[in-house]
DNA sequence: CATGTCACG
DNA sequence: ACGTACGTGACATGA
């Protein structure tokens, strides 16, 4: 009876629209969310005629507008009832299936309803816009299939591993305490900015060389950094706080998380949340796993493979700058990337003037942050600060730089003019990305949105292309039937767990779907790792 | 619920 | 004179 009513009230809520025998078309808010159910209730969805959130979102991807409700207020002027006055709220919350009936109905039919009403209104105001038409079509609703094969097939971890590690890091954690409180005569809370502003800066009397946005004394790492060249007590707050942050963030929140019945960890992928287009990753966020450190590096080591599995990863080399030289069509970028050169060493040796033979590792890695600082549009003062070089000097590395790739220059100027002639920028598949404050009076605003623009372009492309690699891996392996599936993507790598005999031809294959989905003006490089953990497969 | 901090691409 | 590299999410504190 039970199963009854909640495919009932399932197959109201989703409109599910008779064609002929077997052929179901289907509009929702958000389906990625429905599909599941659906199938455990035998209903196969054969084509969709719309999501009402990612119809909204790719009319606009700025802020958070793409919920039923405000979407109700907005385009119905409509306050429709909340799910809190049908299944109540916080502890007190019951699941819908024991809703009593009357009010259960009224509530899907009620979303049914809107849901269908606001599908009318972004559908006529889609009936403009053939791009964006197309993005859904050819990216985002193919995408939300991917992502919920993905997001069901979840992701094995080692708990015993993991909760070994969280209590060593337990015990490292209380003896840096410890030792912080003899260094600062008294005990107080090392979580706490505020207590520690007290210790570091009123008692003992340390320089304020940064302040938050707020006034307050900042005590970020950065700035305990260079404290630590002086003084003790910051190198010690530094190693807790790195410890700290494994054991709150992922060692124990990710044991706790563990589904209880896959035993794997089952995240959540936001499709319409970005401004860029790119995919966000919640409940846990495997998009911000550590790599940087050895000690984050043992996160990894706990992201393993089912029995008689293996993990592969496979990433885009240097994605967003392969994207500005076939945006921007610049003669020495698109040079450097089609003959295979190491494309920091190739912009080293251009700033510095040197062959590329005499190139130092010095050379490289200021050349590295020139060109990750051109993707993100900063200024010369950003580029000293990460250099650690005068601001003049600075200013000459970008004039050379500019000197040198012409064409990434007018690229930049023009994209900046289209924003402020239009309002906003858009991908290479024509994904929209709105900058308000372009033309604001408000000079930081303005230059934070200058930022934005230059920026959008190259990783919001990037997101489509990944996207579309995607979908056509997650089709590929459905389609042959293959032992292998997707179980993470973090913006520019996909993570696979695949059946031990059959690697090397999925792993081949896998590259050559993800190099050849587009093809730009420069070739698209996957780099591909194996190992039996996603830290040796990276 | 805002603030500060820090993990990732 | 002022702030100053894009895009995210989670955690702990403290009002």
């Amino acid at each position: 009876m039970k199963n009854l009513v909640v495919k009932l009230l399932l197959i109201i809520n989703l409109e599910i629209k008779r064609k002929t025998t077997d052929q179901k078309k289907l509009v929702g808010q958000n389906l990625k969310f429905d599909l599941p159910m659906l199938n455990r209730h035998g209903i196969k969805v054969t084509e969709f005629l719309g999501d009402t959130m990612l119809m909204s979102y790719v009319l606009n991807s700025t802020g958070t507008r793409h919920g039923l409700d405000r979407m109700a207020m907005h385009y119905l002027n409509y306050q429709p009832m909340k799910y809190e006055e049908v299944a109540g709220s916080a502890s007190k919350q019951i699941n819908f299936a024991q809703v009593e009936i009357p009010a259960a109905t009224f509530y899907a039919a009620e979303d049914a309803d809107i849901t269908l009403r606001i599908y009318n209104c972004l559908n006529k105001k889609l009936k403009d816009e053939p791009k964006l038409v197309n993005l859904l079509k050819t990216i985002e609703y193919p995408m939300l299939q991917s992502l919920q094969r993905v997001e069901t097939n979840g992701a094995k971890i080692d708990a015993k591993m993991l909760s070994d590690y969280s209590k060593e890091l337990g015990a490292k954690i209380e003896k840096l305490s410890k030792q912080a409180f003899k260094m600062a005569g008294e005990e107080f809370n090392m979580d706490s900015p505020k207590q520690l502003v007290e210790i570091l800066f009123n008692k003992l009397e340390l320089p304020v060389l940064k302040k938050t946005p707020k006034g307050q004394p900042s005590t970020n790492e950065d700035t305990l950094q260079r404290l630590a060249e002086e003084y003790d007590l910051p190198k010690v707050i530094i190693e807790y706080r790195g410890l700290a942050k494994l054991k709150s963030t992922y060692t124990d929140s990710l044991t706790n998380i563990q589904h209880p019945i896959t035993k794997r960890i089952h995240t959540s992928y936001q499709q319409a949340v970005t401004s860029t287009g790119r995919l966000s990753s919640t409940e846990p966020n495997l998009q911000n796993i550590p790599i940087k450190t050895p000690e984050g590096r043992k996160i990894r080591e706990a992201f393993i493979a089912e029995k008689g599995n293996i993990l592969i990863s496979a990433d885009y080399s240097q994605i967003e700058l392969r994207i500005m030289a076939h945006l921007s069509g610049d003669k020495n970028l698109t040079h450097a990337f089609n003959n295979n050169i190491d494309v920091h060493s190739a912009t080293a040796s251009e700033i510095f003037n040197v062959s590329l033979e005499a190139v130092t590792p010095e050379h490289r890695r200021s050349a590295k942050a020139i060109n990750f600082g051109l993707i993100y549009g900063m200024s010369a003062f950003g580029l000293a600060k990460q250099l650690g070089i005068p601001r003049y000097q600075a200013q000459e590395y970008i004039d050379l730089y500019f000197k040198n790739y012409p064409q990434v220059q007018s690229f930049m100027d023009e994209t900046k003019e289209k924003a402020r002639k239009h309002g906003h920028i858009e991908t290479i598949y024509g994904r929209r990305l709105y900058l308000p404050d372009i033309n604001s009076k408000n000079g930081l605003r303005r230059k934070y949105a200058e930022r934005s623009a230059i920026n959008a372009p190259m990783q919001g492309s990037a997101a489509d292309i990944i996207k579309l690699a995607m979908i056509d891996v997650s089709n590929w392996l459905k389609s042959e039937n293959a032992p292998a599936r997707i179980i993470m993507q973090v913006h520019d790598e996909l993570v696979l767990e695949v059946q031990s005999d059959v690697i090397s031809d999925i792993r081949s294959k896998i590259v050559e779907i993800m190099e050849s989905t587009v093809s730009l003006k420069v070739p698209l490089i996957v780099d591909v790792g194996v190992g039996k953990n996603w830290d040796e497969a990276h």
